[in-house]
DNA sequence: TTGTGTGAATTAGTTCACAGCA
DNA sequence: TGCTGTGAACTAATTCACACAA
């Protein structure tokens, strides 16, 4: 199916859907284009084009149905099914991500959390079985985990991700600082702390 | 000054820096438009393009000399002096991101922390200082703090920010899900960690 | 009226391709 | 020969502006 909307469309379709899962269903049934705009910093006309991507249509005077909407965005982003998440890495960063994720997020499962400190390894950590990367092997098959976040030391990175690619991971969020060489079918999403300060140093003012 | 490079480029600057000063500069005293793309997935075209922002040259059988390079890049992202940031909260996610500032970040300084935990204030948490919320107001001014990483909970990220835009900040960077609503001279760099992984979801195969 | 749906225009970002230099 | 510097071409993303519908 449709493989290709713009990355920034993606984006912004799963910031629609929270809200419209988060705030506006529980107050109405339908949502106009510049009240998801209001709030979030973007046009009117920027969302209305990024719904035409879905194959549904708003009615002029009440909007967009917001069941149908949000369904059809999990539907296009392809989840009907949750994601399969793992954890690369069980320190300070990763425990902070998993108890994001242990606060109740619908479509994504957090399922694992690999980590190569033994003391780590058998507990629950943060709401996630905690394993020991010697598993991965096993558990990311058996567990038919999709997306890997790295949140280990930047120095294992690649070779975690060397072995996350050979377990058949297609994508994979990058919080560590290093750039990782990957097969041209694998999707990886850097998270680069350092850039993002320095590019609000630069741009605040 | 030359106040609006592309944002794109702004980012892959600050790659580009890292790169010289972590690992070629120990190395060699000039580099190649090829070799920053062969380390990064950039094109040399690309580096070459992005160079073109600086105002300096590379010669053709030599390349670019890399101590003129780092130091423009350095001068252009504003940083002779170097950054000076506050992290608010102090939990998981706040405490993974200053070990990662306490990591020797030449052009980075992490001034202090903010908690709403008493038991957490006065102490210094993982190599920065920790502060209750409540001295943000003279915290922040006195140290002259520049930039704020927003590692709180997300219903208090707002009132974060509107006591911080009041302190003077110009940057944010919002690791929290909220949109933030701030005056058009604050620039703001959301890191949406749903959206990420959703996005990876997606464009993973 | 007010908001949707969408061509057309605009702006941002990337890649091509090659002249010119050391 | 191999790389830089850069117009020109191209692709991606955003905004404009307005016909149409309820």
């Amino acid at each position: 199916m449709s493989s290709s909307m713009p990355r920034k469309t993606v984006e912004r379709l799963s910031l629609y859907r929270r809200l419209l899962e988060e705030e506006f269903s529980s107050k109405q049934d339908y949502v106009f284009s510049h009240e998801l705009a209001a709030r979030t910093n973007i046009t009117s006309a920027q969302v209305r084009r990024d719904l035409m991507y879905l194959k549904i249509s708003g009615s002029p005077n009440r909007g967009y149905r917001i069941h149908e909407l949000s369904g059809e965005i999990a539907r296009i982003l392809g989840h009907t099914e949750p994601l399969r998440i793992a954890m690369i890495g069980a320190g300070r960063l990763g425990q902070g991500m998993l108890d994001f994720f242990t606060k109740k997020k619908p479509n994504l499962e957090m399922i694992a959390v690999f980590d190569s400190d033994d003391d780590k390894c058998g507990r629950i950590i943060c709401g996630t079985r905690c394993y020991h990367v010697r598993q991965m092997s096993a558990v990311i098959p058996e567990q038919k985990i999709q997306i890997a976040i790295l949140a280990c030391p930047s120095e294992d990175a690649q070779m975690m991700t060397d072995e996350l690619v050979r377990l058949g991971i297609k994508g994979i969020v990058n919080f560590t600082p290093t750039t990782l060489k990957v097969p041209e079918w694998v999707y990886v999403e850097d998270i680069d702390i350092t850039t993002s300060v320095e590019k609000v140093g630069y741009f605040g003012k």
